[in-house]
DNA sequence: TGTACATCAGTGAACGCGCGTTCACTGATGTAC
DNA sequence: TGTACATCAGTGAACGCGCGTTCACTGATGTAC
């Protein structure tokens, strides 16, 4: 998370592991981190109050001075996992090859078709990667105002639904998926994607190899492709 | 749960709200059905030892009498709502037309994709329609043990997992599967329908009309159909 | 440049809550004679 | 058929735990004069 929030303020604390004063310097983001790393150490039931405060040196009541409750902690905690979760598909998206020049209709089809792919492996690679971010940051529904939080985006400012809503225009466009089939798609594919990550990490399939997981998400890409 | 466990004892009992004696009469199975009762209500976490006597007019310790611990309560009420899950399956099973005399080879691969179909659709909808239990049976890995356990078949003897892979193997004998691709093939059937199930119930799809859900379950099965 | 003061971030102590679990007990029931 | 007794299911009281949250406070900091 150290890459999402950069604690400006901190350059002014000394280097002391304790603090030099009383004033902790930039508390709300010390204890966003914390369950940040509390989420990621254990899922959502793991983000407590108490613990962040602890991990921020503090004392447990300070917390109310930058958190309402122990809601809006947990709610700050999901945005950010949630925009980790759109940087990692758009790492995927990154990867697939750029268009030059003139393409061929053919080419535009496999593009487009491999971007959906990317979407959908940068989803379950998070999710295999960090288990307990990516179910803190799908355990609850997508609240329309989260949604639009700009903290829940990635680079590009889309969160991971949009993501893969455009992902799929780019497969109409390139005439690969018939513009009847559009709506709805994106639950479609998503839930493939998604039920795999949750066996995987929550379900019955939570111990496989790692190996093995990759290569039955890729089989399960393909069945999305194929049958979408 | 009344249809699973039967209370035979009970009937000693008289028919006043307070037992007249100290006895129970049948503690064990009181505690197991408000445990389901719990999970049907709230799911894996609102399972609490106490809550469960409390319905059970019975003091809090006297559930040591019956089980060990919480875990091994919670361990019941899991195996009964596996239980559950396996007999919506063997229902959606029951409403596919049976083969009557010589099959043609059509109608015998039409057969086989319905079995698989039914098979995710008692899944699908016994999520929608108990998520409680549908969390609650799902939430850890089928540790082998409790996998052979008979009290998490069904009225086939088989559990959920394995009703799919006999699903599956019907469509490989029917000719609609090829055999090579047989491997696996239930993880990944599983994926799309535990991910729809999955993102209805505790996801961003939460809140969505049951109609809705019906028929995005139906293109989540045509796509397994087609892209397996 | 120096002093007085208001601000407000973090402190210290405490609360009530519900949980799982342990202990020594009691008294209705079924069994042995 | 009647009595003595062992069993053991449920009782009553208590424990320690960690949680979220409230309260009155204190003292370093930045600002106004």
């Amino acid at each position: 998370m150290d890459a999402v929030h950069i604690s400006k303020k901190m350059s002014r604390s000394p280097a002391k592991t304790s603090r030099a004063t009383y004033r902790h310097g930039d508390l709300r983001h010390a204890l966003l981190d914390a369950g940040i790393a509390l989420a990621r150490e254990g899922g959502p039931l793991a983000v407590v109050l108490r613990e962040a405060t602890r991990r921020a040196g503090v004392v447990p009541n300070a917390a109310y001075r930058h958190f309402a409750n122990h809601a809006e902690l947990l709610q700050a905690v999901r945005a950010a996992a949630l925009s980790l979760v759109a940087q990692s598909m758009e790492a995927e998206l990154e990867a697939v090859p750029a268009a030059e020049g003139r393409v061929t209709k053919a080419a535009a089809a496999a593009r487009a078709r491999a971007r959906v792919g990317a979407v959908g492996r940068g989803y379950m690679r998070f999710a295999l990667r960090e288990p307990g971010l990516f179910r803190i940051a799908f355990l609850q529904p997508l609240a329309a105002e989260t949604d639009r939080n700009p903290e829940n985006a990635g680079h590009s400012g889309l969160n991971p639904f949009e993501l893969l809503g455009a992902a799929l225009d780019g497969m109409v466009e390139a005439g690969v998926l018939p513009p009847e089939r559009r709506p709805g798609a994106e639950y479609v594919a998503w839930s493939a994607v998604h039920g795999l990550a949750i066996l995987a990490i929550d379900g019955p399939l939570h111990g496989m190899p790692l190996a093995r997981l990759e290569a039955l998400g890729e089989r399960v890409l393909e069945m999305v492709e194929v049958g979408l």
